[in-house]
DNA sequence: CCATGTATAATGGTTGAACCATTGACAAAA
DNA sequence: TTTTGTCAATGGTTCAACCATTATACATGG
């Protein structure tokens, strides 16, 4: 009969407006909004709570804020990092353990191969090509930070050939959790990675998808075994435990 | 010879600080964090500033506030909204089309299915069972909300059957865009549906991999194609626009 | 003894005013 | 023309106060 009252905070009353402005297509990236003095009148409230607004929309990255003169709170698109970090805390909390990484990233790593072998436009091909070249001529030149920025870079590069956004933004999902595993492992010597990447070009090249599927996840199994035996860690496959309802 | 300066504000300094607590395992979900008072001594800060920072971790889910004598800001391990509403942000700025939806729906249903036949529990299966039953009870009572509540929730199911948890990230994010549809078109006929679901429990059931690939593979394409013709609206597949390098 | 109500204290939510820091534009001076 | 100074706009931060909500302890009445 009566439903229980629930109040909405301020903040998150204008977070939505500002939200459904840019759902509808209202707000654009690069449009701007408002001082905050002249937000706050607008709203009706001070001008603290219209920060705390903006700044969790700036946290998102929907929003950037700039000071000065010139300054304000500009619509930005730039969105993925909140779902990278979100993916992050996920594995933070355990909820998202190395082995359920590891077969997303074959799952991802796989399907972007394939898909980039029936879109790639000759200018994504140069590209990865001339990553592949970074990564060599880093590891020639000894700098191990440059040569695994580059070889993450090539993921990243096949998932936007691949012409779905989604895959590159999982893509960097799945980079910025690994990173860390990268960060103490050390990366893999480029003998065990780059007659992989020669033979991947080539079946691009070739439009092979289902060869090019077969060669990155050779690939990232690879790197997956090398992660384990330095680390130690154990990345058994996905064993799912006891859950709620019963086993 | 000189590097730019570049200065941090205070409140994301909070926020890192907070996160890494996380991060190391220092701060499990439950976890109580001094009042906003007490952390303003501490961070050697004001309350606002304090409140800047806790409000933006609890809009990406990190944190619950709760007001009250025995409030404060707790850990929480709810970030799997965040990463929808990110997802759901990309699709309103248009980064993301209705053709890399359906493209990744596609992925990550099939994927879902065939490791859910690996791993599925019998609680997994009995639970996937009653959502069809769900349906088809409410799809004969006419109340078609609970209908198509029933059969995204489905998805959400074979998800978590599949035992990897980003797989039923990935389909609350789907899910959370492609409401929106449904709710325009209104839900395809069971008649439609139903046939589908029971020879997908029966693959399930038979562990066919392959089969219950197929099975959801279809009704999925089924499904885009209604809502394309319901709407209207061109579903075409993936065309790579002209990209910055060249074609 | 138990149920009910009531005061109290802890805590987040909000306000308003003030000041600082940064930035860009424009004017003034060299 | 180039440099330098000034100024106004804007975000960043602080402070102090008050309100609203909630759990708890305590008192009150049956």
């Amino acid at each position: 009969m009566f439903a229980p009252i629930e109040t909405q905070r301020a903040a998150d009353a204008i977070i939505e407006q500002i939200r459904g402005q840019v759902a509808e297509g209202a707000l654009v990236p690069g449009d701007r909004l408002p001082p905050e003095r002249e937000l706050a009148q607008t709203f009706g409230v001070s001008r603290n709570t219209v920060r705390e607004a903006l700044r969790s929309l700036e946290n998102t990255g929907l929003l950037t804020l700039k000071k000065g003169a010139a300054g304000g709170a500009f619509i930005a698109n730039d969105v993925a990092p909140a779902i990278v970090s979100g993916f992050q805390d996920l594995f933070a909390f355990g909820v998202i353990g190395p082995e359920h990484l590891a077969e997303a990233r074959l799952l991802v790593a796989t399907t972007s191969a394939r898909l980039a072998c029936e879109r790639a436009s000759d200018a994504d091909l140069a590209e990865l090509a001339a990553c592949v070249d970074d990564a060599v001529a880093a590891g020639a030149a000894g700098d191990m930070a440059a040569r695994s920025e580059a070889n993450l870079r090539f993921h990243r590069l096949l998932a936007e050939a691949s012409g779905n956004p989604i895959l590159a933004v999982l893509t960097d999902a799945i980079t910025g959790i690994n990173r860390g595993f990268a960060d103490a492992a050390g990366s893999p010597p480029n003998r065990q990675i780059l007659p992989s990447r020669k033979r991947l070009m080539a079946c691009l090249l070739a439009r092979d998808a289902e060869g090019a599927a077969r060669e990155i996840a050779e690939q990232v199994k690879a790197v997956e075994r090398f992660y384990m035996k330095e680390l130690g860690r154990e990345r058994r496959p996905v064993q799912k435990p006891a859950r709620k309802g019963a086993g």
